[in-house]
DNA sequence: CCCCCACCCTGTCCGC
DNA sequence: TGCGGACAGGGTGGGG
């Protein structure tokens, strides 16, 4: 389940079920689960057997489990990862690729994904605690680490389209296609604005709004179209409901009442409110006035 | 550095 | 019913 508030709702599901306790077995199917993990899958299964889940950790829509000794478990959903917590007993679901089972029992942790982006990996982590492997993301809005001036900083020296840089996860992780055209919608900013064209005091409420967006799908357990996307133990959230732009095409803008367009942008859909959010009027490089 | 594209996969939906 | 194409919330790597 892709972005932030949706791989938290995970993270805390895992928490409850899998913090403090020992893997006694790993079975994971074919390659393709394991291919991010150099070693193969035979190294990453027998590696993990009889490790302890010290903390399940996340950054931006990055989670890892602390396995102490300064080695690190990443679980990646990608599109359409999941991580159930089920009774041993049920059938294998069309698209399992992990069961992971704990010392005493219960029920088992399966890592189901049908279209196969996601996948584990174990690496070591760095003196921050962070899996060196994914010392590339910047933290997310929830983060302590999280340096919102600095954030700022750095957008305002792109020349990018606003949304680009927004979906940038080595400048801030989390965002994802639906809440950064909830919060562009919020900030009423076209996506395609170069960054370097807002003020540091506009982008900064940009970000306060991708961060609030995501604070509320939280709080609603997250967005779930489809059962694409459950928490571990399978239910949906409501922030759907909630949507002011992403797939709200031709429905009338909740602040003007405008139909809702949706345009072409880095090969995916944006929504946008085409008054709230005019399009720039022309987009040029920096330093092309130079005569 | 920046941008675009292809690619990694499967499933669903829509028009013909 | 079938078929082709577009599309889907992810990220990475290569080439210009």
């Amino acid at each position: 389940m892709p972005e932030l508030p949706e791989v938290e709702v995970v993270r805390r599901g895992l928490a409850t079920h899998v913090e403090g306790r020992r893997l006694v077995g790993v079975e994971l199917r074919g390659h393709r689960v394991a291919r991010r993990h150099v070693a193969g899958p035979e190294d990453l299964a027998s590696r993990l057997a009889g490790r302890r889940v010290a903390a399940v950790r996340r950054r931006g829509k990055y989670l890892w489990w602390d396995l102490e000794d300064g080695v690190g478990l990443i679980l990646h959903l990608g599109m359409s990862g999941q991580l159930l917590v089920e009774d041993p007993a049920l059938p294998d679901e069309k698209h399992l690729h992990a069961r992971f089972s704990f010392e005493g029992g219960g029920p088992e942790l399966r890592f189901v994904d049908q279209r196969t982006f996601g996948g584990l990996a174990l690496t070591d982590l760095g003196h921050d605690g962070v899996p060196l492997t994914i010392a590339h993301i910047a933290p997310d809005p929830l983060e302590d680490a999280y340096d919102r001036a600095a954030v700022v900083r750095r957008m305002k020296g792109k020349d990018s389209a606003v949304k680009r840089v927004l979906l940038d996860q080595t400048v801030v992780s989390g965002i994802g296609n639906i809440y950064a055209d909830e919060a562009l919608w919020r900030a009423q900013v076209h996506g395609e604005r170069p960054a370097s064209a807002l003020t540091k005091p506009r982008l900064g409420t940009l970000l306060d709004h991708a961060t609030e967006v995501m604070r509320e799908a939280l709080g609603e357990g997250g967005t779930s179209f489809d059962a694409l996307y459950v928490n571990v133990n399978g239910a949906s959230g409501y922030f759907d409901r909630s949507l002011a732009a992403y797939g709200q095409e031709g429905r009338p803008c909740r602040r003007c009442g405008t139909p809702i367009r949706r345009e072409q942008f880095m090969n995916r859909s944006s929504f946008s409110c085409p008054r709230c959010q005019p399009r720039p009027r022309r987009v040029r490089a920096a330093g092309s006035a130079r005569a």
